[in-house]
DNA sequence: GTAGATGCAAAGTATTTGCGACAAG
DNA sequence: CTTGTCGCAAATACTTTGCATCTAC
C-alpha cells in the first residue's frame, strides 16, 4: 500500500484538522467516486457537525495538493476520487451508472503522440467510455 | 458541404421559429467553441430581444436532436459545437485555452476494444488532452 | 385553430465566500 | 500566540421552470 492521504498531508505541509483526517478516511474507504452530497453524507455519520462548506473546501484543497482528483461525468455533478500513483481511466454503463476503471497503455501512447505531433506536450487528458452491456435484454 | 441546422431541424421535425433560425446561424458561423453566455451576446447582436432562456432552451433541445454537442472541458462552463458527420476530439492549450480539434482512428479502435473487452457496447465516448506549446518559453 | 415556443421573473442546483469563533502547530 | 480552519448563512453562478402571451404550421 501507498502513502495514506494524512501522510500526504504531512508530507505536503496541509494541517490535520479533525474534519479533513475525517474527510481523507472516508475517501480513502471509498471505492467508488462520491459525489460531495454523498461524500458529506457519509462524513455526517462520523461526525455530524461537520458543514458542507468545509467538505466543499476540504475537497478543493486535497484536489490542487494532489490528494484527490475530480471527475466531471456527463451531465452529472463533480465526482471525487483518491489519486495514487495507478493512473486510470472510466469505462461508463450508462444504463447503471456503474464505473469501470481501466488502463490501456496504448492509448496511453497514442495520445502523447498526438499532442506531439499538434506542437503539445500533454500535461493532462481525460478519456471516459459510454458504454451499455453487451447482451443486456432491455431494450 | 452537409445540411444545414435549418434543413436537419425540418428533418427531424423542430419547429423553426425566429429565435431558432438566429440560434442556429448564429452557431454555424461559430468556429470556436462558445459556452451559453458567449452564445447570449452574439445572439443579442442579431436580435436583442432573445432571452437567454431561450438559449438555453435551444441548444438543449439542439442537443437532443443530434445538432449540437455539448462539451463539458475542465473547470469551466457548458460548451456547443455544431456537430457534423466528422468526429473529432479536442486538444486543449492549458496556458491560453486554445482548442485544437483533432481525429485519431487508432484511438478510436483501441477504444472500442477496451469497452468490448469489458463485455460492453461503446455508445459514447470523451476524449480531452490538455497539453502545452513545445517552445514555449515562459516557466 | 392549436400545440408548442417565447419572455420574464422566480425557483432550483451546485458551489463559494465573508465573518466571528475556534484550533493546530 | 498566530495563522489558518470551521460553521453558518448569505452570495454567486449556472440552469431550469411556471405562466401568460404569442406564433408556426
Amino acid at each position: 500500500m501507498s502513502e495514506t492521504i494524512e501522510q500526504k498531508c504531512l508530507s505536503k505541509g496541509v494541517k490535520l484538522t479533525d474534519q479533513r483526517r475525517i474527510i481523507a478516511k472516508v475517501m480513502s474507504e471509498s471505492s467508488d467516486h462520491p459525489d460531495v452530497d454523498e461524500l458529506y453524507k457519509r462524513v455526517s455519520k462520523v461526525d455530524p457537525k461537520i458543514s458542507i462548506a468545509t467538505v466543499y473546501r476540504t475537497v478543493k484543497l486535497f484536489e490542487e495538493t494532489g490528494i484527490l482528483t475530480k471527475h466531471e461525468f456527463k451531465g452529472g455533478k463533480a465526482r471525487y476520487e483518491e489519486l495514487n500513483e495507478s493512473h486510470h481511466d472510466h469505462l461508463i454503463d450508462v444504463k447503471t451508472g456503474e464505473i469501470i476503471e481501466f488502463v490501456d497503455e496504448e492509448i496511453e501512447k497514442l495520445q502523447n503522440k498526438v499532442a506531439q505531433k499538434h506542437g503539445y506536450k500533454l500535461v493532462d487528458h481525460k478519456l471516459e467510455l459510454y458504454g451499455v452491456k453487451i447482451n443486456s435484454k432491455d431494450e
